[in-house]
RNA sequence: AGGGGAUUAGCUCAGUUGGUAGAGCGCCACCCUUACAAGGUGGAUGUCGUCGGUUCGAGCCCGGCAUCCCCUACCA
């Protein structure tokens, strides 16, 4: 019954075949009604322009991890997919390729261009999604959700007009990030600072009706034209006497009046900084302040307007260049100097942002904001690593209004209608024909869209239908999880929780995962520029999505950024193969075993690997149980890693060998039940960090379901009457057992005994209870260490003889030794065996020297517990022994 | 400037109520042993950044210092 598989593992045979096997089945389907409890995560919806990048890897393998997991534990598990139209970065995209033909966004209508981004979207716009099966993600497809979509549109549509009914939506005057060459106001987080070699430039303003001067350090010379004051600090005894006069600005001629204000720093400069209101956020807030004049130098393209005389119409860099060269020429430069200072970039297209006056729409925030505070404080919202919550909780506190407008054509329409009779807006949840307040008939919509991150910021209710009360809804929010990045908590997660409390009265997920940045195997960021980047699609490829699914996971610590290392992904694909080969071997022994189910064998039937191994399986699957509770996903790697390799690969299957190969016995009946049984449970905890492979082998097994994706995850709970086969008594036996075979071997190693040469060994036991365990096990000893034959007896003489103690307390506390002896005439030099047991006393001695110092010492003896002090006596006696022993052994060896 | 994090084996990192330092990779040696050379067996390697404090006892707790990273805000 069992099936030939090849002998290495081919991940490429496996993983779209599995993937299509999900899906025909519906496996990732989540129910809006159940009787099971619900489990639920939005996915941070990838930008439709978007391709799988290994941050994405990471996040989604996390989320896949989780979902996989509750749905095994018999949750209604719901793992929401879509993608988000990414309003700057989509047009962007589309207007580059309508570069290429020679067409301009402007050269179209409104409408015309926004055919075009919706052609591009249904032909790209999805291929993320695509790559998102190559990683095995088990999302529910028929729920996929696009921010622009008309169910989530119409939320987009809700929130405006209740939050502007509710006068928490304002059009306002305000300083906003300005890029020149998109003509739009952009978010902070488009905003990148970008240090740079420049020039201070120190400029001399005349003082008026004197021939005095007062010299203004500034980096961007060409703002002058926008300045309405020059400013000085209150305390400043240099200045103290000019304030309240006024200074003829340079080049225009206007007097602007010379303020004070502590904002100013005496120490830079030359401590007089020029106040340019309209076109620096600092001195915004300073012209507020000093009710000064608001000029604005500057046309949306970044061309200079009418308000800068004769440099009107120059791009902002020639005007510099004109500007400095006029200034020159009348000798009001008193110096230059070169100067660091960091430059606001914006990340998408890449040109300076300029500080702009214009009218926007923002959005009140503090009203929303406080609740999102409590809850947080409250633990209703948790953070995982929990400091993130401090992040959080900080940003909260200092939160600013948000700007929501963007002069761009792709996203959501301000659904705002300005008459141009009474100048009213009006707006409405159906689109007006009238002006609600003149009732005018003379309206026009607003022409800008909203901020991507305004539907973002609805995704966990607006995904599940709301407005409508729908069963989605009531199902699945709040949802259990968020898994995302560091850097979007305050665009995306605080503007979640603020518009859930608001909209739906409850938070929107419970916990926030917060995972940590890949890099690059030296730690650098990876960047397409620098060219370090690491692309999952052709880690897939090559070495397949489970592997590089358990690296991922391996590498997580509690929210660190991850060094991603190639090194790391081969020594996981190896453990890929290790399974593939260990389920191959099982395999072909199992050949003749009929049972399909799991049945306990007779105790009679288990030999003592039976029961050491359930009893380490017993131990793996609570210890994996705890760590994905716990979000400690490399804890829950590292577990199955070593016992699948060392306690199943290692000790079990090569202790099983000749149990297996031989008649049908009784003995051979259990070992096969339970192999087959451990393999089934591999399979089964392996399965939400490897999909593919595990899917593949559960399939083949003789013990198995319709599909381990559906089948139950294994917890020391549910497998209570399996398990019970392993013990404490079989655990301690059979590591005894391991120890002096490791002994055997080391002594081999250390000695260059090559495997060829049979040896004889005796092994000396200390009490009945080791002796009864050698003997049992006599024939794997012989087989496993490699020797040729081997006494149980207890040995006096040690004459010319390798010896190794081996120690062991068990259960009971009580100790249990074996001297391991082997006759070493005729097989090494006896001065390789002095030095090898040389070594084992010095490290011996010196763990004595310390202990014994410990307890010589009286404050130790009366203050530390009863049991650490039992333990140091015990274990002196230990090493008292070793060293005896083996001491004994160097003489005999001279 | 403010906030956060890091410093443990050659590299990447574990080390969860303070009680004898761990893993993977790499390295060295020996092995093609009928699941796997993407393998097996054995081995070496650490004054746990530094100085001090608390304690019978500190990688772990407290304070200073050094180096590095990230975030936020930036000096015109």
């Amino acid at each position: 019954m069992s099936e030939t598989l090849s002998d290495r593992y081919n991940h490429k045979e496996v993983e779209s075949k599995n993937y299509e096997f999900w899906l025909k089945n519906n496996y990732f389907k989540a129910a809006d009604v159940s009787t099971k409890p619900p489990y639920s995560i939005v996915i941070p919806p990838p930008n439709v322009t978007g391709t799988l990048h290994i941050g994405h890897a990471l996040n989604h393998t996390i989320q896949d991890v989780l979902t996989r997991w509750k749905r095994m534990s018999g949750f209604n598990a719901l793992w929401l997919p879509g993608t988000d139209h990414a309003g700057i970065a989509t047009q962007m995209v589309v207007e580059k390729e309508l570069l290429k033909q020679d067409v301009k966004r402007k050269d179209l209508t409104r409408e015309q261009f926004l055919e075009k981004v919706w052609d591009w979207k249904d032909k790209y716009g999805s291929r993320i999604l695509g790559q998102m099966k190559y990683m095995g993600d088990s999302v529910d497809w028929d729920r996929t959700r696009f921010t622009l979509d008309e169910g989530l549109s119409q939320a987009v549509r809700e929130v405006f007009v209740k939050l502007h009914k509710d006068g928490l939506i304002y059009r306002g005057q305000r300083l906003v990030n300005w890029d020149t060459h998109l003509e739009t106001a952009v978010s902070d987080l488009e905003v990148e600072n970008e240090e740079r070699n420049g020039t201070l430039w120190h400029l001399k303003y005349q003082i008026e009706g004197t021939s005095e001067f007062l010299t203004i350090a500034t980096t961007r010379p060409e703002t002058l034209l926008g300045d309405t004051a020059v400013c000085v600090h209150p305390e400043d005894d240099r200045y103290k006497k000019y304030i309240g006069k006024n200074v003829i600005l340079p080049l225009l001629g206007r007097k602007i009046k010379i303020i004070s204000d502590d904002y100013v720093d005496q120490a830079f400069g030359s401590g007089v900084v020029k106040i340019t209101p309209a076109h620096d956020f600092n001195d915004y807030e300073i012209g507020k302040r000093h009710n000064l004049q608001f000029i604005n130098i500057l046309n949306p393209d970044g061309t200079l307007n009418e308000n800068a005389g004769a440099y009107k119409g120059l791009k902002v860099q020639n005007a510099r260049k004109k500007i400095l060269e006029d200034l020159a020429a009348q000798e009001l430069i008193a110096k230059e100097q070169p100067h660091k200072l960091t430059v606001p970039i914006c990340s998408r297209s890449g040109v300076i942002i300029e500080p702009y006056l214009s009218n926007q729409w923002y959005v009140a925030i503090k009203k929303l904001a406080e609740p999102a505070k409590n809850v947080v404080k409250s633990g209703a919202i948790t953070f995982e690593p929990e400091s993130w919550s401090k992040t959080y909780l900080h940003w909260m506190e200092n939160i600013e209004d948000w700007c929501i407008s963007r002069q761009l054509w792709w996203g959501h329409r301000i659904p705002a209608w300005h008459c141009d009779d009474c100048q009213k807006i009006t707006v409405e949840l159906k689109d007006p024909t009238e002006c609600s307040y003149c009732k005018s008939k003379k309206i026009h919509q607003d022409t800008d869209v909203l901020d991507t991150w305004f539907s973002s910021a609805l995704w966990p209710f607006s995904t599940l239908g709301w407005p409508k009360e729908t069963e989605s809804l009531k199902t699945f929010y709040p949802t259990t999880v968020l898994v995302t990045g560091h850097d979007i908590i305050f665009f995306w997660v605080a503007r979640m929780v603020m518009m859930g409390l608001y909209f739906v009265g409850d938070v929107p997920f419970r916990k926030v995962y917060i995972n940590g940045i890949v890099r690059d195997a030296n730690g650098k960021k990876m960047s397409k520029s620098v060219g370090n980047t690491v692309d999952p699609l052709d880690i897939i490829e090559k070495h397949g999505a489970d592997s590089l699914r358990y690296t991922l996971l391996s590498l997580i610590s509690s929210g660190k950024d991850i060094k991603f290392s190639e090194q790391r992904l081969e020594g996981y694909r190896n453990f890929m193969n290790k399974i593939w080969n260990a389920t191959r071997f099982s395999l072909s022994n199992l050949s003749d075993f009929k049972e399909t189910k799991q049945i306990v064998p007779e105790k009679s039937a288990l030999n003592l690997a039976d029961k050491w191994l359930t009893f380490r399986l017993g131990e793996v699957e609570a210890e994996v149980q705890d760590a994905l509770e716990n979000y400690r996903f490399s804890d829950a790697t590292t577990a199955l890693y070593q016992f699948v390799w060392n306690d199943f690969c290692d000790w079990y299957v090569e202790y099983t060998k000749p149990i297996l190969y031989g008649n049908d016995s009784q003995d051979k009946k259990g070992t096969q039940m339970v192999l087959a049984v451990t393999l089934n449970r591999i399979m089964r905890l392996l399965h939400p960090f490897v999909p593919f492979i595990t899917e593949e082998i559960f399939q083949k097994l003789p013990i198995k379901s319709a599909s381990v994706t559906v089948d139950a995850y294994p917890t020391r709970h549910n497998d209570e009457e399996w398990l019970s086969i392993g013990n404490k008594d079989a655990h301690f036996e059979f590591e005894l057992l391991k120890d002096v075979i490791t002994a055997i071997r080391n002594i081999r190693g250390e000695n260059l005994i090559k495997p060829g040469v049979k040896m004889n060994v005796k092994l000396s036991p200390g009490d009945a209870k080791v002796q009864k365990i050698l003997e049992e096990n006599k024939s794997a000893i012989i087989r496993l260490a490699g020797l040729d034959q081997c006494d149980i007896a207890v040995v006096k003489d040690f004459t010319k003889c390798a010896v190794s103690l081996v120690q062991k307390t068990s259960g009971q506390k009580q100790d249990h030794k074996v001297e391991v002896v082997i006759p070493l005439e005729g097989l090494i030099d006896f001065a390789a065996e002095i030095s090898r047991i040389e070594k084992l006393i010095e490290k011996s001695s010196k763990e004595l020297g310390s202990t014994e110092g410990r307890l010589r010492n009286d404050n130790f003896v009366k203050n530390a517990p009863p049991e650490v002090i039992e333990k140091d006596k015990a274990r002196i006696e230990e090493l008292k022994s070793q060293i005896s022993t083996l001491s004994a052994q160097v003489k005999r060896l001279q």
